[in-house]
This record gives C-alpha cells, structure tokens and sequence, in this order.
RNA sequence: GCGGAAGUGGCUCAGUUGGUAGAGCAUCACCUUGCCAAGGUGAGGGUCGCGGGUUCGAGUCCCGUCUUCCGCUCCA
C-alpha cells in the first residue's frame, strides 16, 4: 500500500472556507457553542446545539451502519468510561502518557527529562527531583540555556471512584476507548461466538489533557471516539491493515468528502505510537492544514498479550481449523467522533453571489442533514394551507426529522433550510387546496417536483433511497 | 506552558484627546407581497469577557485573571 509523502505544504486542495468562517455558522445557526460560554468558557470544550447533536447522531449512525449493520462480522459494545486503574498501567498510558518535563528559560522549548544526554538511566523518582538539573548539570540541547526544575505532566485526567477522597480510589477517566474492547474481548467472543476475523466497534467519550487544545473542535479534551478493533491471526495482519485504508477512505466520500481533500500519511517509525507496529492516517485538508481525520494502527498482539500478562487471563483465541492456539493481532480504525462531523460540515460548506448577496448553504448529505425535510406555506394567511401542512409534516415527522416554518416570505424560507443543509423543501400554495399537489423542491439542483398530497412521504423517502446509491 | 494578537447585542463591526453605548445583518410582531434572502412600521436584546485599581467620571488608562486565534513545544 502506497501513502502520500508527509507534507504539510502540499496544497493541491485548498481548504473550502476559513475556520471563523465554519465557527461563525455553527454559532449563528445552533451547531456548535462553547461550553459554559456565560462564565467565560472553559478551554478545549464544546457543546452541540439543536442542530450539531442531529449531525453528530447522524455522522455517528452512519458510521456504525457501515461497521456493524452492513457487516457480519464486527459487533457492537459500549463499556464505561471508567476502568480499573490496573488497565492503564497495563496498557502503557500511565507510564506513556505522564512524563516529567523540563523547559528552557532562553528558548522555551520543552523536553523529556529521560531523553536528555545524561539523563537517560534516572528511575522515575529521580526524574522528578527539583535538583536533579543542577546536580547534573543539565542544560538544554538546542541552544544550552539554562532548565526549569522538572515538572510533571500527566495527560490523563483523574477522579475519585466512591464518595472519600482517598488516593485507592483514584481511577482516570479514559484516553482511549479501545481499552474497553480489549478487556472484554472474551466476553465478547464467547456470546457473540464470532470466528476470527471479527471486530467489536464502539463509540464514545474519551479524555486527554491536551497541551495544546484548538482548532474549534479539532482537538478537545473531552471528545468521541469511533473505535473498531479487528482481531486476526497474526499472518493475516498485514494483509487486512491494507484492505482497511480505502475502506475507510470511501466511507468519508460515500457521505460527500471531496476526494481530493482526503489522503493517507503514513508514520514514521520515529513517531509510532508506543502500541503500535504501523500506523497510516487517513488526513484531511482542513482550513488549517492537512490534519488526521482518523488513524488505522496494526497493534499486533500488544494489547491483549499485556492483559493476559496482568491479569492472568487466558485470552488466546483457539482456532478449529488449525487447531492453534494463539493471542490474535489487532487492527485498529480509530475515527474522531467529533473531527467527522466537523469535516462533512467544512466540506459542505458553499458560497455563492446571488444578486449580489452571498448565499451559504451545506450540501450535506440527506442521511446527515439535521432535518431532511421542511415544510413550507406559500401563503400563512389562508388557514387550509397552515393546516395542510401541518398535517404533511406529522405524517413525515413519523419517520424523518421534519420542521415547520412560516414566520418569513417563501426565498427566505427557502435560504434559512440552504443555510443548514436540509435537502428538501415541502410548498404548499393556494393551488395545493384543489388539485391535492405540493411542490416539492430540492436543494442541490433547485429543481421542483408537483406531487400529490399523499405521495408526499414516499416521494422523500425515494430520494433519500436514491441519495445512497 | 512560553511569545504575540484579540475579546463591545445572536453574527460582523464602529466607538474620536476617558464624559455612564451605536450601525448593518439576524430575531419577533403587524401591514404588504405570494416560488427562491422584496418593501414599510414598530419591538426586544449589551452592567462593553470577568475581577480589582486610578479618576468627580472607565468600553477607552493600569494590574490580574479567563477565553479564543497565530507561532513554538507536545500530541491521535
């Protein structure tokens, strides 16, 4: 499998818009809000509105329809987001994700105190002893200014689990939710009585403190993730980390992404995470660069041969074919549960001058737009027509999200659903009384359809049929 | 965490040498119009991020703090 080089200046595919741009609308029209914005915000949080939870369900929806609904193989779980402690030991954050750092007074760069030359065989107490740059005579390696004493950084957020603060009942809230597959990969096998290759998908919260949050909701500190662990043998690993990528890759253009703002970026062997054998992002252009939408890791037999190794657990997998016993390889798709919507959202995002005004609209795809369908009056004086619609939409709101609006003239009402991606309109005029027909207009080629009262529902659920072709 | 910039109605912004806040758009009501952001009248909405200080008086000056953006560092 061939990836695209890591550049960060290749700029075949512009970005579609500027980032105040995206936040603009997402605030203007009730996608996205800062989280406690009336006491000045907290960092690196984000709240969705009205219409940013419909997104995000729906990205979220999709996403487990292509693993889960549209496979025989994969199967869902959805365990907590705390764990016993145990687990992050044994899976490496503990030690991985808490290093004492020390920072340059000159330059301000900030370093690994293990990774400085002389440093390299201090135990764990010693790297966090106030004196130990000055007792060894530390400076910094890129311009050899003088080093702040070390200070401990721990990206992983804590709690108490039981009402007494006590320091045995400190557990951590989950960076990764991949942890909750793997403990419960024998549990999960044995019910679901699934034969390897299978995978378990889950989608949920996780939470890391990020050193440097930003980007909108890029990267959060408290943020989804949407996780499928696929358990191989391990001959068969390589070959199935390679079937993944443009499995993924067509999922984000099956929903609308522009092919040309996805590529792949493989890592280097210098920037593996610390489970991983290979890693291969599926990047997209971002207004801010190219940046990982979603990461496929082969993480070999890490993980399970850890738990099996902390615990004490037996979690070979027996195959009857070959009657081995072994600890299968895991290939991993790990999406942002937030970084997707936020890329179908960017890359729906269309501007154009009409009469001189600029007119935005989201072509979203039917399956992710907040509402599929808004009923309209053409005319709001004449009772029959208000209840005309109101009759058509409870009808639709029985099987699509489904809005009513006439507080504007028909162009504005048409701009507002352009405006937040709903693909159809539903006008109803004077004419609707006596022939039993609506006007049905779509977004993306303004075309407008008569059709009958009672046809209504079929004619959008057809189109939204067509839509996933 | 460091350096730089910025925080004024939902959005985009103006606010002159300090004299207790405005515009456009948006929202709502009524009138008018009746298939792609038309027009008219009117209304609601801001203790100017938060806290403190200087001053007779602070959106304007000073200090602190929070948040956002850019760069560095780090990271999925």
């Amino acid at each position: 499998m061939t990836v695209s080089p890591p550049t960060d200046t290749d700029d075949v595919a512009p970005a579609v818009a500027e980032l105040e741009t995206i936040v603009s609308l997402s605030k203007r029209r009730g996608f996205v809000f800062p989280s406690s914005e009336i006491y000045g915000g907290i960092n690196a949080v984000w709240d969705y509105g009205p219409l940013g939870v419909e997104l995000k369900n729906n990205v979220k929806r999709a996403w487990w329809k292509a693993m889960v609904q549209e496979r025989d193989d994969i199967v869902g779980l959805d365990a907590g987001i705390l764990m016993a402690p145990q687990v992050w030991v044994t899976s490496g954050h503990v030690a991985e994700f808490s290093d004492p750092m020390v920072e340059c007074q000159t330059d301000h760069r900030r370093f690994r105190v293990d990774e400085l030359p002389g440093a390299e065989d201090l135990s764990p107490k010693e790297l966090l002893d106030p004196g130990i740059v000055e007792r060894l005579g530390l400076k910094c390696p890129v311009d050899g200014g003088p080093l702040s004493a070390p200070r401990q950084f721990n990206l992983m957020l804590k709690t108490y689990l039981g009402p007494v603060e006590d320091a045995a009942a400190v557990v951590y809230l989950r960076p990764e939710t991949a942890q909750g597959i793997y403990v419960n990969f024998k549990n999960v096998q044995a019910t679901s009585r699934k034969k390897l290759p299978f995978g378990i998908a889950q989608i949920g919260k996780a939470f890391r403190n990020e050193i440097s949050p930003g980007n909108f909701v890029f990267r959060m500190r408290e943020f989804e993730q949407m996780e499928m662990q696929y358990f191989v043998r391990p001959d068969a690993a390589a070959q199935i980390f390679d079937e993944w990528l443009p499995r993924r890759r067509a999922w984000y253009e099956r929903y609308g992404v522009t092919p040309s703002r996805l590529r792949f970026r493989e890592h280097r062997p210098d920037e593996l995470a610390h489970y991983a054998k290979k890693a291969v992002d599926v990047e997209y252009r971002f207004p801010f660069g190219w940046k990982e939408l979603e990461g496929i890791h082969n993480r070999g037999d890490f993980d399970l041969s850890n738990h099996a190794r902390a615990s004490g657990e037996n979690l070979e997998y027996f195959d009857p074919a070959t009657e081995e016993h072994f600890i299968p390889f895991i290939v991993e798709t790990s999406a942002g549960g937030d970084r997707a919507p936020f890329t179908f959202l960017i890359d729906a995002y269309r501007e154009e001058e009409v009469k001189g005004e600029k007119r935005v609209s989201l072509a979203l795809h039917p399956d992710l737009a907040p509402y599929k369908v808004a009923v309209l009056p053409l005319l709001k004086k004449r009772p029959e027509i208000v209840s005309l619609c109101r009759a058509i939409l409870d009808d639709l709101k029985r099987d699509v999200m489904a809005v009513y609006d006439d507080t504007a003239s028909i162009g504005k009402l048409y701009r507002r659903q352009d405006e937040i991606g709903t693909p159809w309109c539903v006008t109803v005029d004077v004419d609707s009384l006596e022939d039993g027909a609506v006007t049905v207009r779509d977004r993306d080629s303004m075309t407008q359809e008569r059709v009958p009262v009672a046809g209504v529902k079929r004619a959008i659920l057809d189109r939204m049929e067509a839509a996933r072709q």
